[in-house]
DNA sequence: CTCGATCCCTGGACGC
DNA sequence: TGCGTCCAGGGATCGA
């Protein structure tokens, strides 16, 4: 499931291998899930990729009509590619046969195709004019390797929602998934439930190191690979062996031992160290404990 | 504001 | 072997 680390390394990929390419044709195949099918076949053929970008869980072709330094008065237009569940954006050699679901071929001028392939179809492929990229991302949050510690204590602070759902949340951070949420929860040891408004100080600027610690490991070992991700070699991360808690429901906790437990947190799977990050309850508990331990000693 | 439910979609796991 | 059921989840949306 690609989330920020995914996307950047797919985004790295890319770069190395397509900027400068052409685009000659498009083809299509299953387009139920496109809001603008035509548009990519209307728009693309004849662009140059100018460069690849990563926006939160978003990958950005730029293109350019007119090739070369100082192009001007050209159609600036973006190639916008979210990869949903299980999207993958690899470029193949044209004679190679196109594989089950791909539902979108870019035809490059050097021998290849850029293949969108999408099983579950949660992808997203748009084409958006340069003028109308800042509207189309507006709803995005911060990335979180780009925030600062006083604007993430902040924004978080202020909100009582349950601390996963708000790092899952894209409008308030843009780039994590399901995975890196419970992993720098756990890094962080703080219980998912907790809600962000009652976590002290402290414990944010622990939550946002942990975020940027766990997301730059990831980025490093080229994400995880679960079951469909690839970059856009083909070729899977190494950072699923890296999970504490992530899909290790039952097994013993890397800090204390402790059976890893599974809950639905914002309507997702999260798994946690009961022991490590204590519930809201167990929290108080703890709490009115010290707190009398405070008194009797 | 926040939460849960629902839908989109396919394939893999599991039970019989 | 095959069939039915459940589950996975990013994100939009809707009602409470």
């Amino acid at each position: 499931m690609p989330e920020l680390p995914e996307v950047e390394t797919v985004a790295r990929g890319l770069r190395a291998a397509i900027t400068g390419r052409r685009i000659l044709a498009v083809h299509l195949g299953k387009t139920d899930f496109m809001e603008d099918p035509a548009a990519l076949k209307r728009f693309l053929p004849g662009n140059w990729i100018e460069a690849v970008e990563r926006f939160g869980k978003f990958l950005l072709l730029r293109l350019n009509s007119a090739n070369g330094v100082g192009a001007t008065g050209a159609a600036r237009r973006c190639l916008v590619v979210h990869l949903g569940m299980t999207g993958r954006l690899v470029p193949h050699p044209a004679a190679e046969p196109r594989g089950m679901h791909t539902h979108a071929a870019f035809v490059l001028d050097d021998g290849r195709e850029l293949r969108y392939t999408d099983i579950r179809r949660f992808g997203r492929l748009a084409v958006v004019a340069e003028e109308s990229l800042h509207e189309f991302f507006s709803e995005l949050g911060a990335d979180p390797l780009e925030i600062t510690e006083e604007q993430f204590c902040g924004q978080l602070g202020e909100r009582r929602a349950m601390v996963k759902a708000l790092l899952l949340d894209q409008h308030v951070l843009r780039g994590i998934g399901n995975i890196y949420a419970d992993e720098s929860l756990w890094r962080a040891r703080i219980h998912p439930a907790r809600r962000a408004a009652r976590l002290p100080r402290q414990q944010l600027a622990g939550l946002y190191r942990s975020v940027q610690a766990v997301l730059r490991a990831a980025i490093r070992l080229r994400g995880s690979s679960i079951s469909d991700f690839v970059d856009a070699r083909g070729e899977p991360g190494e950072y699923q062996r890296r999970h504490r808690v992530y899909q290790r429901e039952g097994k013993s906790c890397f800090h204390c031992r402790t059976p890893i437990r599974r809950v639905i947190v914002a309507g997702r799977s999260s798994y946690f160290c009961p022991r490590c990050q204590p519930s809201p309850r167990r929290q108080k508990t703890a709490r009115r404990k010290t707190r009398q331990k405070e008194v009797a000693g």
